[in-house]
DNA sequence: CGATACGTTGATCCATTTCAAGATTGGTGG
DNA sequence: CCACCAATCTTGAAATGGATCAACGTATCG
């Protein structure tokens, strides 16, 4: 899985621009890890508001971004291993969200003094956290348009499909499905509707075979119903052969 | 408006971290510009997936973000005048989704060489940059939440006030309401419903005396009671006084 | 004047919410 | 090991929001 050389950040940006980052970024971002840390319990590493001071790479498991109002709480994002969780707390100081890890996870940290040396000398590697958070925005476009366009089992769909191929982007495919430990509350506040609802949204999909969700573990016969159902296109998470590009970005 | 030193990037940042740019950086801004353009009619500034080697500044007027899926459009953001509107295609280099703009519009280009150069040699500069892109991504995940919790009346007062906030932010205010030209079809796809839903749903508001909509223009009777209705907080827009802070930005 | 885009309206059907209650599961301490 | 608790999952019935289809009014512009 993670380059042996590369533990902690060995999947930070796997299946998108990690050919373009020279042996040296890759040796210098591992090394501005400043410390690392397992979860099995729900964890928040950083609350909307907080002044932060180091941004989080997730190492193993999964994470949420959320936002709670009143009683209620939406969740806006969920990340995989490999992702710079919050690197966009780097440049925003505070957060407008909180961020909380889900099921048993490992995070490493990083110092915001450490990506400001990297941004004053290394322009390249800059460019590549900079698309990393970019990939967070365009995939937070896609969710909109999820949103726009789609009811609950269309939405449910489309996550799954997006979270399954950004699992084997960094290399954590499955061939049948995968593991993602979200309560159907958790995924009813994902897709924007309610726990009942959602509840018998997974029934159904359940009953015409398009996927299995029990304990925390993901199940789908034919992936390409799958796709169909959630009108999924994965150009917007620029892997190979998408928008992403072959070369662009290997000189800077 | 428009600072008369800087009359096409004179509203980049401004009302967010503008304070925190030099004279100098403002300069190097201005003069990155390669060019500039009015437009009267819809016009396609950039194609999803077109390879893309200049980015584009709005000087004055709308610009929508929209994804085409077979007949219907989804429209994933606003951008109001001193938005960097494809700034991310410097970073992701081909875009996930179209930009064009609305209404008489004026924009101004920079080239990706020269955002090269910036990324090389001026690291607060940088930051300020990438800032812009991530206020964006704050946005769409407000959007995200919008559509997780709101029905459409809700959803529409949401757009409006977050659209009112952002012209006040750049100086562009009007104490009863703003200009805005978009047709009732344009605000439902922005809000993911139909247009006739949109229609009855901007009739019912009128009646409500929660606001007026008509001929391009947003007109506002009781700014708190439209708040309300689109349970609207300005904080993700890092404005004074919100989650955008002082000084840590102003060294780098 | 006719074309075309935009706004308005009614009727019907389906998706989803809401409220309320019960079943199942996993974990904890006695 | 069992009893119990809390979280999770499941189910039903009633009320509502929104989609859909179809039609008509009303600008505006060459």
């Amino acid at each position: 899985m993670a380059n042996q050389d590369y533990p902690l950040t060995g999947l930070f940006l796997k299946g998108r621009l990690r050919h373009a980052m020279t042996p040296r970024e890759a040796d210098v971002l591992e090394r501005m890890i400043c410390g690392s840390e397992r979860f099995s319990r729900p964890h928040v590493i950083a609350r909307r508001g907080d002044l932060i001071e180091r941004s989080t790479m997730l190492v193993e498991g999964f994470v949420l971004r959320c936002i709670n109002e009143g009683s209620r709480r939406h969740i806006v994002s969920l990340q995989v291993p490999g992702d710079f969780v919050d690197l966009h707390g780097f440049a925003l100081k505070r957060l407008d969200h909180d961020v909380v890890t889900i099921g048993p996870t490992k995070v490493a940290y990083v110092e915001h003094e450490a990506l400001a040396k990297v941004v004053r000398d290394l322009p390249h590697l800059t460019r590549l956290l900079w698309f990393s958070t970019l990939l967070d925005a365009a995939i937070h476009r896609e969710w909109i348009m999820s949103m726009e366009r789609l009811a609950a089992d269309g939405r449910l769909a489309h996550l799954l499909c997006e979270t399954w191929r950004r699992l084997e982007l960094v290399g954590l495919g499955d061939r049948h499905g995968f593991g993602l430990p979200l309560t159907q509350a958790d995924l009813a506040d994902t897709c924007g509707t309610t726990a009942v609802h959602m509840n018998r949204i997974i029934r159904k999909m359940r009953t015409q075979n398009i996927v299995d969700i029990r304990s925390g573990r993901i199940s789908v016969p034919d992936r390409g119903v799958l796709e169909r159902t959630g009108d999924f296109d994965p150009a917007y998470l620029y892997g190979p052969g998408s928008l992403a590009v072959g070369r662009e970005m290997d000189q800077s």
